[in-house]
DNA sequence: TTATTTACGACACACAGTGTAGCAAAACTG
DNA sequence: CAGTTTTGCTACACTGTGTGTCGTAAATAA
């Protein structure tokens, strides 16, 4: 299928579009192929020509954010200030908030910040703190417990600023010594 | 319905099993109400009569667990070491592991520890740290940072004794001071 | 033990969602 | 404009869900 032609950029378009409006309408689970198709105006046979199923649609629509994230965060800047990527990571999710939204009720809720942020930490991109705690529990403690904030945050409206959140975050999970009252 | 009825409890029970069983086979998603009543060898009427749906008895187990969790951590005891109710929510996750690994891949995933460490650390029956961040905030996060170390610790077919899971929450989540090699 | 109640299995069936196939019409490319 | 490709339409096979009926077997109550 040549994805040059207007009519598949067109079809395309319209099946992801139709698709996160299903999902944040509906959530994902209660979405189905004909949903879809009804909502985009297209015909059955055309939607199985473009994807599988209704999954495949998801993960394309992921695989383009996931690369979208990547270029902006630019791992290869290693020279970042430690807190830098973690603000352009909520800058990113911000602006993409309706298709954060969507994907967090889907079963690619766990496949874009966490795995990026378990990634920049092992590489040593976000931070770096020795504790005598084995490194992969704290990689995944570190990855997960900012992901959970982050999709708090979305969920409730994102009722706090970046450099609030980024506070919150550093002051919770990254440093939280100069929190303590005692 | 007559829940005194042994020919009720028995069928019960054969669904619940059957269910189980499947799940860790295949995953929540895969398994088919058709499936649960072969495994159980069960009458397909037979299981409407008992359960709306599969939902529904993951629900009926799901609510059984709740319920002997909640007289094993026995929330009146407010006088408890602050870890000793970690502690127990560890070894009760043990004793259970292979239901807590099926309900992990299911709806229920969020239903069971994570709401009680919240309600535990509202009540400050958990432990209470004040912080300059807001409360429903701090709760949260050390609710679902818990809930996911312990997760983790399950899906990785527990590699520490609860004492060591126990030492390791405490370190990178409750507190982390000590740890710091700077 | 006997009578009564009721849960059960088997089978048939209506319904919804998935995915495939063929063909004619429409839209795009060059 | 001509040739190619995508698309819409409709029909259909298949799987899974949930209901209805009925004769049978098992449990409870007396």
């Amino acid at each position: 299928m040549n994805t040059e032609d207007l009519r598949v950029k067109r079809t395309d378009q319209r099946l992801r579009e139709a698709f996160i409006q299903l999902i944040t309408d509906q959530g994902y689970d209660k979405v189905t192929v004909r949903d879809i198709i009804n909502q985009a105006g297209v015909g059955n046979k055309t939607f199985y020509r473009h994807y599988e199923g209704k999954e495949a649609l998801l993960n394309a629509i992921l695989q383009d954010l996931i690369h979208d994230l990547r270029k902006t965060l630019d791992y290869s800047f290693k020279d970042n200030p430690p807190l830098q990527n973690l603000t352009n990571s909520l800058k990113f999710t911000q602006a993409n908030s309706t298709l954060f939204i969507a994907l967090a009720q889907s079963p690619a809720a766990d496949e874009l910040l966490k795995p990026m942020l378990q990634a920049a930490i092992e590489e040593g991109h976000l931070f770096v703190r020795e504790m005598d705690v084995p490194k992969d529990l704290v990689a995944y403690h570190f990855a997960s417990s900012i992901d959970a904030l982050i999709k708090w945050w979305l969920k409730n409206d994102m009722p706090y600023s970046i450099e609030e959140m980024v506070d919150y975050i550093n002051k919770l999970i990254l440093n939280p010594i100069s929190t303590l009252n005692d």
